[in-house]
DNA sequence: TAATTATTTAAGCAAATACTTAAATAATAT
DNA sequence: ATATTATTTAAGTATTTGCTTAAATAATTA
């Protein structure tokens, strides 16, 4: 709650986290942004829901509750969870919802996809 | 628990089921690496601390104190986690620690740092 | 219309997370 | 040695997360 100043040394340089207070400040936005993106991809199963939409286009819940090995309950939360973020989105067939990746946001993630890619186990 | 199929929709490419299981296989270890990597990042408050560390080269847990306005314990546990995992390392002057990003893992957090340059506020 | 299938939603709960305060290290200065 | 400063560690706690099971929607089929 208190507001003082934790550090006290010399070599304190009190521009320098002036200037980094405003850098945060410019960009604060975009780290709120970019940080709900990271979270979501931060977990196991939405980051390997994410891969796979990545290499498929499209699948259903009951897919990745296949692949996965999860109920299909856990599954959509996450799924739900990525939409509200417009990180996916759905199309109805039928009884049947396929989601895709929405291609806006994202070059963040296609870089992490790259990079899976890249360190995948060639054995 | 039960090991069920739970879509039986005559759609269902077991093709694609199986190719998918397959590329989750062979990209285990990266997807479980790179999403713990990306849960570090997506907090708000360790993405901050990340992305001043690639501004300013190096800080110190009473900087970052100061500049995000914490407790000096709630940063510095951020710290190692980040430090856990190889994504900061620390180098010591007197009583001082300062830290600095691990060059290595990071072409995913790179990404990250440009896009929220990017997307900063201009006005 | 009733039964079936795909999906979501809701409620409940155990585990993980992010802070707090207090105590422990580590280095420096008196 | 003692005190001060920078940092970490530990213990406690409220909140969030990720599942579970059960119930609710939505579309299809009999």
């Amino acid at each position: 709650m208190a507001l003082e100043l934790s550090c006290t040394r010399a070599e304190a340089d009190q521009k320098q986290l002036m200037r980094c207070r405003e850098t945060l400040g410019t960009n604060s936005e975009a780290i709120v942004e970019i940080s709900k993106v990271l979270a979501l991809a931060g977990n196991e199963t939405r980051l390997r829901i994410l891969f796979l939409l990545n290499e498929e286009g499209e699948l259903c819940p009951c897919d990745f509750a296949d692949i996965l090995e999860m109920s299909v309950p856990a599954i959509s939360q996450h799924i739900r969870k990525m939409k509200d973020v417009g990180l996916i989105t759905s199309r109805r067939e039928g009884q049947i919802l396929y989601y895709s990746l929405v291609q806006n946001h994202n070059e963040v993630l296609d870089n992490v996809f790259t990079k899976i890619q890249k360190n995948k186990k060639v054995a």
